[in-house]
DNA sequence: GCAGTTGTCAAGAAATCAATTGAATACATG
DNA sequence: CATGTATTCAATTGATTTCTTGACAACTGC
């Protein structure tokens, strides 16, 4: 019934109707596997090829590529091919919205949200998220802060905040001599449902570093209008 | 694996964010079949019990049930029971938001939804839609104007335009006396993918009065934050 | 209490979807 | 043009979805 695009005049208002929900369900249907909420997630971070999101969503590269397929004919995704890989990114800024919109509508309504961010999340004590208006603040009134991006190495490359340095959550605990003892940190990743940057705070503050997070990352920093760099170019104002 | 909301810490974190984003993906899945999402288009033009809905729809009463139970655990729809009736309404603004963030998505991403809104709407000749603003505008101005609400009564009864007269769909051709022939005529209906305004439209002009339609409905009149008035009491100004 | 209305639940058939596997296709390099 | 790599297609299995039917539960009003 969703499948064939008929500009047929005679088929009966009703089934034109039909065909058009069914038409906004398949959007909706394209979010409704956690798994290819992730994908979705992941790619609000950069680009990647279809080996790299395996890795990181932790399927088969058969399975993701299937995932991939669908996100893509419900137009989430594009794809582009480069060389003997294809890469894949988010089809439009509508995408990240409409995420956006899926996760507060679940954190609002959903209870079990709440609960299982905490878990997930780990324990609140001690991490008190900072904004970015705050962090914001803070640089333009020159405190000494080193703020690092705790996601892999090729969400950085894509794009990071301004001065950022990159140190992947997996490297923290043995690249901790790279940041100065006596500076605040503030480590970021990839939103406030992601739970690299708690993670680092825990590391950082357990080698006696003063270390906060920022409660959303880099998706919504660039959403937000802010202004990001990334690894091969200056930086770059994002559009909302 | 989307079930249990286990609060354990045991569980090892990548089951945990599984189990976070298959919540996510419930949302979407509740809105995944073409017929939630008409009944929630439905009910953001008001609430309905179960038997109303399922005219509404086209679908047996135990149907209509089933669907809105889906709706309700994943936090998009409530309900109160009303003597032998149970009415069903939209949980929160959240979801309208969501759902013209899935409509919106789908329109500009899905090619095939472009085409069918032109043969859902109709020959779009003759049909020039007004905004919100151009209404205001007028009525301001003293433009002699009707504003018609072609939707069933019981959304009309639920919030309408202000000063706005009910004349469903149905009823227009049989009513048209009630319409003063020199005036203009202003239809408006569920929203920009609800064919009734522009129907309505196309008899008027066929019996000769000059009509237009509104290019939104009531919920984003309301949604806007424009007055609306409902049928048992003055004008309220809906929330964001 | 009992009849009638309205809504929900349970079970089953047909259709669809997710994940796995193995084969097939596109491409860069030599 | 052959080769190796990255990606997609195709086929399978098991799990979910959708809708129907019929039984049951909640409530009103007599």
């Amino acid at each position: 019934m969703s499948q064939s695009l008929a500009y047929c005049r005679l088929m009966p208002d009703r089934a034109v109707k039909m065909e058009l929900f069914d038409q906004f369900a398949r959007v909706a249907q394209a979010l409704a596997s956690g798994r290819r909420v992730e994908i979705v997630d992941v790619l609000t971070n950069g680009d990647r090829t279809v080996e790299e999101l395996a890795r990181q969503v932790r399927l088969s590269t058969a399975n993701t590529s299937q995932h991939l397929q669908v996100l893509k004919e419900a137009g989430l995704v594009a794809a582009t091919r480069d060389g003997t890989r294809v890469r894949y990114r988010i089809a439009s800024p509508a995408v990240y919205k409409f995420w956006v919109g899926l996760r507060s509508l679940a954190a609002e309504r959903l209870p079990g949200v709440k609960s299982l961010v905490e878990t997930y999340l780990g324990s609140r004590e001690g991490l008190e998220p900072m904004s970015g208006e705050e962090l914001l603040a803070r640089l333009k009134a020159g405190e000494p802060l080193v703020v690092v991006d705790v996601r892999p190495v090729e969400e950085y490359r894509a794009a990071h905040l301004p001065g950022a340095v990159s140190i992947p959550l997996d490297e923290l605990e043995y690249r901790l001599r790279e940041l100065p003892a006596d500076s605040q940190v503030v480590a970021y990743c990839r939103g406030p449902y992601c739970a690299f940057a708690p993670e680092a705070v825990r590391t950082l503050q357990a080698h006696g570093y003063a270390a906060r997070h920022l409660s959303d990352g880099l998706p919504e920093w660039a959403a937000a209008g802010y202004r990001v760099e990334s690894a091969n170019g200056g930086g770059a104002s994002a559009e909302t």
